[in-house]
DNA sequence: GACTCCAGTGAACATTTGTTCACTAGACTG
DNA sequence: CAGTCTAGTGAACAAATGTTCACTGGAGTC
């Protein structure tokens, strides 16, 4: 798995990775790779497995900050990018196969997202300012958030290249983009409801 | 073209293409397709290219349409996704190799995003309900809706599978979502202001 | 009519790939 | 100590891949 993992380094989605190159990559024979996996698709199934769980031990990390003082997006989104870093190459996977992957990975990945969307679920429901929300309304922010986050993960993973102009660090950028989405629900008033 | 986007219909990724299965696909022999491209790097580049065109097409189309009366987000959502049912697998194409693609692909994916990012920012600049926005705000925000309508193609692509919800079609959820981020927009107040 | 492009052909090449099979050195277990 | 796993070996296989080279038939131009 570290091998596969380190062979997108440079680039390469999972689905351009041999077989052998893996094997090759990993100190083994080819044949030896068989001894840990059916398939290479059995692989790259493990590898969302694996970021799915550093995933879901951050968000635990997050809940049991939710209580103290302050900003909770400013320390979810500190907590979630230090998780990022630490494990840069699981979310590097991640990023690059949620939509680039196999069938199987990629339901796997759509698998991981949905039980992390219902969690949120969970926690928004217990939010005192989101007590106007409806379970479907719910969803959708979910969702919304949900999508953000991952479709962030690309920026924050690739080296940052140029300094960065101050403010637009990601990490501010990716705070002042949740908030956009929470001012908004806390002051959405219903669904389907237009103003023509 | 047609070749290699109908070979990623199955859920192939673009970077497991070989270009003999393209040539294949596209009913000549491998050698003839060198009098096209280069490479398959070359291929991939036009593609992007290709769908590029198309998109921004699009856009047109929706500022056209902007001026007209009732919701703006509704009326600019359902020509979207008018233009990405008629032009299923360039579109296809662009939701799996924005992430997934190869180094040039990726590059390319990311230019053309930050063109419509910055077409987006001059929109905003002209909507008399964003007066309250500075330029870096504007970045901001078009940068989230943009994320959020790249991240939202490949549910809009995939086939619906099971019947959905009622409420939950592709388009209400899209319009809800980016509904929520025009609100936070409005009652948005300055960047960098906290409530501690 | 002669000439030049142009898209496509076909053979050939050295590599690389996925997978099979029988095998082995070492660690753990009874 | 004998026995069983376990991770790894090495040879072998047909199949597929990217790229080269010299070629050809037809369309457009002088």
């Amino acid at each position: 798995m570290d091998a596969a993992r380190s062979l997108m380094d440079s680039g390469r989605g999972f689905g351009s990775l041999s077989l052998r190159e893996v094997a090759r990559c990993a100190g083994i024979v080819p044949t030896g790779f068989y001894r840990h996996f059916d398939d290479m698709d059995a692989l790259g199934l493990a590898l969302v497995a694996e970021v799915g769980e550093t995933f879901r031990e951050t968000i635990r990390q997050v809940r049991h900050h939710e209580f103290e003082l302050g900003g909770v997006i400013d320390a979810s989104v500190r907590i979630f990018l230090d998780a990022v870093a630490a494990n840069r190459s699981q979310f590097l996977f991640l990023a690059r196969e949620q939509y680039g992957g196999s069938l199987p990975v990629r339901l796997a990945v759509g698998a991981l997202r949905e039980r992390i969307t219902a969690d949120l679920v969970a926690d928004l429901a217990q939010m005192p300012k989101l007590q106007h929300f409806d379970t479907p309304a719910q969803n959708v922010l979910a969702d919304l958030v949900v999508k953000t986050v991952f479709a962030t993960l690309p920026e924050l993973i690739d080296p940052p290249a140029r300094a960065l102009p101050r403010h637009a660090t990601p990490e501010a950028k990716m705070i002042e983009q949740l908030r956009f989405i929470f001012i908004g629900a806390k002051h959405w008033q219903g669904l389907g409801q237009h103003n023509h």
